[in-house]
DNA sequence: CCACTGACTACTT
DNA sequence: CAAGTAGCCAGTG
């Protein structure tokens, strides 16, 4: 039996659009429970597969993969930049540019607008 | 029920 | 910037 929190959060990681990505603590907030994001972590590890989840387009609040070199690191870079998203020289994303708000895309014409931090 | 573990985060040194 | 700390809570045993 999966709690309401997991069930909300695998939802919105489905809805993440291609091209964008998102935190884990911003899945936990969405999800209504902000400060859970090591759950994410968590529900992508165990069930990314079963639920056919785009588990490469979570990253961490610093907007670097927080997987391992031998947990797949290689693997999610090259998903993401097949999906057009840019590292910059830091192997970073710029969070400003390619995070998904889920509220930006309503009004935007443009899918890479900034979206404003609040 | 208790203890422990996370692909985390924000805050403080 | 690096390192430590304290929250976080679903799974697992």
């Amino acid at each position: 039996m999966l709690t309401q929190f997991t069930q909300r959060a695998v939802r919105i990681i489905k809805n993440i659009p291609e091209g964008r990505v998102v935190t884990y603590g911003r899945v936990a907030f969405l999800a209504g429970k902000p400060g859970a994001a090591r759950q994410i972590s968590r529900l992508l590890h165990s069930m990314s597969e079963k639920h056919q989840l785009p588990w490469h387009r979570v990253v961490n609040a610093k907007g670097k993969i927080s997987l391992g070199r031998s947990q797949g690191y290689e693997l999610q870079k090259a998903l993401l930049e097949s999906e057009g998203v840019e590292f910059l020289h830091n192997d970073a994303i710029d969070l400003k540019i390619y995070l998904w708000n889920s509220f930006d895309t309503v009004n935007s014409s443009d899918p890479l607008l900034p979206v404003q931090d609040f």
